[in-house]
DNA sequence: GCGACGAACTTACCC
DNA sequence: ACGGGTAAGTTCGTCGCG
């Protein structure tokens, strides 16, 4: 890019700026106006006497910190005119509803046109100064007769802002805007001011920004730290220019610790920061631990504090706070989602190389300079765990964000309901459709679906065809969407209606519903996407770019239909989910009866996928009929050179082409029991699938069982871990793991809604709640080794020998319960 | 009063 | 705080027994 190309994007007539360029200094004398890109980072929005003012936070195009001032955007809301009185009467009503009030300088309405689920409707459009009054005004205006209700008063005014100017965070703005230097107290290099309303435009130039990755270690000396009394031991700190920082309290109070970091983030002045688990533990515990010692934690960019937002996460003002724990949610194939298995699981951390240190082990490593040095240690490594984690998820997360129009810092810690709707929210204003009231509604389940009995035993050479995209093609084709529903006692329009089989819900033919050209644009979106993609290198910036976005843009359509089925949805239309799913039965009970016409042969089914012998031929023929019929691709995904089925759904294991095992559902699959379980059963299910050997398997399962009473299994493979899922007092059962829990939070530790307790069974007397304790207060002396033998080892493996004859005596080794007549319980040492 | 049995509770999976 | 369908383990109440 040259000088005058850059003068040319930057300037428009009148400019009174200096810009520095590649260390040339050009000033022009009577500018005032320049056109300035920059991509968007953070929003937020202030009200200052009474006016409302939004401020976009970003990076320029030559690397500078902005902020966008714009005022341009006039605050409004809807009331929904009843039908009852002519329209312009009412609107005269709250006109003077509003003199009487003293509202009316601050105040205009007009009638307008808009769409509610699909109808015309009549509403007021009412606008306003201040944005945090709509609720008041709300209220108070829709006590006038001829009002129905009042809508989209709800909606935050930054969201407002980016809806309505259609503009998405981390995406690259274009706008007119005036320079005003610096200004006090709000650390950027320029701040602007927005002459008209920016625009979104294609740069496929990846930001130049700065990311700051961080860890703390706490000190206690029983159970979770306490800010009031516990200080913070060690920050540390990594950046995205491979720097790195250490505050310590080696040898001094942890008030300089937190002082040193605050001037680290000013200095380094992150646009990005990025924590582990920071929004419930990191930040809370900083934000305390600095007032109990009387100091402010001022990280963000108007000197302000870090604050709780929307979707529970903590916002740093001008900086995008990023907890790299909500991500990992949507990670399902780690269990157990520490730092750690996260790291290890996206190859950035070697699991041999690191020494896991747990919170107990804190205070017995501080006491001694040896240990501090280990503290240190494995601290920083965290802080490096948590920036490769970071660069391994950022294009994700960045699409993602500009896909559905949440802002970086939300779109982590927005459940996938919220991120749905964001993106809907968007394409209903573009239709005209008003946006509802979020409303409670009661839940009414409803049938969903269909999922077939395997054939239980080995099979050889099986194809699993799959529907894609089943429910959202479904509904696409049949255009099911909130607008288009008709209700019951509605008499069916000209252009005809599709009926839904089995429950009768009907849907106009015609016009699109806004589910239907939402779920087109993100379907065709995608496709152009992975045309693309195939020419380009994968390691080129626009490759990971493009990639990352059909990956989004793939979540965020196969979350459609959950979303309609989903009680708390702004768009909750219970027919509408109901309809797919009776489509979506009739689709695969079709393609069931096209596979036995054809006489082939179907092993197991579920949902929108068939399990079939692989007989290239009739696969094609179903396949094509399908497509013709209904417009569906059905087409092979897997091919298993065995699978093996047991008698219940959803647990099969096969053997793939390239001689990985795919296991799905049996306990492998599963978090909540024991590694040794699964790695047992793994280890059966590979004799079995390969070798074709239950002789053989049973002699493993054997010497695993031997190895087992001997203790030469690790202690950690022994640990069951559940989630806690509701407050421990509304438990109706003593169940192991809230026993356990229990345990923990008696010994000073913290738990909350949502973590995984850790626990072991120990040889204690009792029902397994009693004998369940946390394994961080016991080791692998404690625990009840016939208990692992008999209800994890033996349980799982049996899964899978059961259909070849193998009993529980073929597997039962001295020292299972097969001779607890004769070996007294907790003698294990006969090996 | 006691044990067998099944319902209820609970979690985590599949698609 | 995204849907329904499903398996499975543990707890706990109930029923029948004499």
């Amino acid at each position: 890019m040259d000088i005058r190309q850059i003068l040319i994007d930057l300037i428009t007539v009148n400019l009174s700026i200096k810009v520095y360029f590649a260390g040339l200094r050009i000033t022009f004398e009577k500018a005032i106006t320049m056109i300035l890109r920059f991509f968007l980072l953070d929003i937020n929005y202030e009200v200052t006497d009474g006016r409302p003012e939004v401020r976009l936070w970003g990076v320029s195009e030559d690397n500078r910190r902005v902020l966008v001032i714009d005022r341009s955007l006039k605050p409004y809301f809807y009331l929904l005119l009843d039908g009852n009185r002519r329209p312009e009467d009412v609107l005269e009503g709250i006109k003077r509803r509003a003199v009487e009030a003293s509202l009316s300088l601050d105040m205009e309405a007009r009638i307008e046109e808009k769409r509610y689920f699909g109808k015309p409707v009549k509403v007021l459009k009412v606008f306003l100064k201040n944005p945090n009054l709509m609720a008041n005004y709300a209220s108070l205006l829709s006590k006038e007769d001829g009002i129905g209700e009042c809508l989209e008063e709800d909606i935050r005014y930054s969201s407002r802002y980016l809806i309505d100017y259609c503009l998405n965070p981390c995406g690259w703005l274009e706008v007119e805007a005036k320079p005003l230097g610096h200004k006090e107290g709000i650390r950027v290099d320029e701040v602007f001011e927005a002459e008209s309303p920016p625009r979104m435009i294609e740069v496929h130039k990846e930001p130049s920004l700065r990311i700051l990755a961080f860890s703390i270690v706490c000190y206690s000396e029983t159970g979770s730290p306490n800010p009031t009394k516990d200080p913070v031991i060690v920050i540390s700190v990594k950046t995205s220019d491979g720097s790195i920082r250490q505050f310590s309290a080696f040898d001094r109070d942890d008030g300089k610790v937190l002082e040193d970091f605050i001037s680290l983030v000013h200095e380094f002045d992150p646009d990005i920061i990025v924590g582990y688990g920071c929004n419930r533990r990191d930040w809370p515990y900083l934000l305390d631990r600095c007032h109990t010692l009387g100091m402010r934690l001022s990280v963000d960019r108007i000197g302000s504090e870090p604050h709780g937002s929307l979707y529970g996460h903590i916002s740093v003002t001008g900086r995008a706070n990023l907890d790299l724990f909500d991500f990992a949610e949507d990670i399902p194939e780690v269990k157990v989602k520490t730092l750690d298995n996260i790291a290890e699981y996206l190859g950035i951390l070697k699991p041999q190389k690191r020494t896991v240190l747990e919170e107990v082990d804190i205070p017995e490593l501080w006491k001694k300079s040896s240990g501090r040095q280990v503290i240190l240690r494995w601290s920083l490594e965290n802080a490096e765990a948590i920036l490769g984690i970071f660069e391994a998820l950022r294009d994700f997360a960045f699409q993602l964000s500009n896909l559905v129009g949440l802002p970086l810092d939300q779109v982590g810690a927005a459940a996938m309901g919220f991120r749905v709707e964001s993106h809907l929210i968007r394409q209903a204003y573009k239709f005209g459709e008003l946006i509802p009231r979020r409303v409670e509604k009661p839940y009414v389940p409803y049938q969903g679906a269909v999922v077939l009995e395997p054939k239980k035993g080995i099979h050889e050479n099986v194809a699993v065809l799959d529907f894609k995209a089943l429910y959202p093609s479904l509904m696409v084709a049949f255009n099911i969407s909130p607008d288009t529903y008709l209700e019951p006692d509605e008499p069916e329009p000209p252009q005809g209606v599709y009926v839904a089989p089995e429950v009768g819900h009907r849907f106009l033919k015609e016009p699109d519903g806004f589910y239907r050209r939402a779920l087109k644009s993100l379907m065709e979106a995608r496709e152009i996407l992975r045309k693309r993609l195939e020419g380009l290198s994968k390691n080129s910036y626009e490759y990971r770019l493009l990639d990352a976005r059909q990956k989004a843009i793939k979540t965020v359509t196969n979350a459609c239909y959950g979303y309609a089925g989903w009680v708390g949805a702004r768009w909750y239309v219970k027919p509408v989910a109901e309809a797919v799913t009776a489509w979506g039965r009739a689709t695969i009970l079709d393609a069931l009866k096209e596979a036995k016409n054809l006489g082939l042969e179907v092993f197991y089914s579920d949902t929108d996928s068939l399990f079939v012998e692989n007989d290239a031929g009739k696969i094609e023929i179903l396949s094509k009929h399908m497509q013709e019929k209904l417009g569906l691709t059905l087409k092979p995904d897997e091919i298993y050179v065995r699978i093996l089925f047991t008698e219940a759904k959803k647990r099969y294991a096969g053997l793939l082409q390239d001689g990985r095992l795919d296991i799905v559902g049996l306990e492998v699959a599963r978090g909540d029991w024991t590694e040794a379980a699964r790695k047992v059963q793994e280890g059966v299910l590979e004799i079995i699938l390969k070798e074709r050997s239950p002789k053989k398997a049973v002699e493993y399962v054997r010497s695993f069982l031997k190895d087992l009473f001997m203790g030469k299994v690790s202690y950690k493979d022994l640990i069951l871990w559940k989630t806690i899922t509701k407050d421990l007092r509304e438990y109706k059962v003593r169940a192991p793991h809230v026993e356990a829990a229990k345990k923990l939070i008696e010994r000073g530790w913290k738990l909350s809604l949502g973590d995984k307790v850790g626990y072991v069974i120990t040889s204690k007397p009792g029902s397994l709640y009693d004998k369940a304790e946390p394994y961080i207060l016991a080791s692998l002396k404690d625990v009840d080794l016939r208990y692992y033998a008999e209800r994890q080892i033996i349980p799982a493996t049996l899964r899978v020998l059961e259909q070849f004859g193998v009993k529980e005596e073929d597997l039962m080794v001295s020292g299972t319960s097969c001779l607890k007549d004769r070996v007294p319980s907790g003698q294990t040492t006969l090996f």
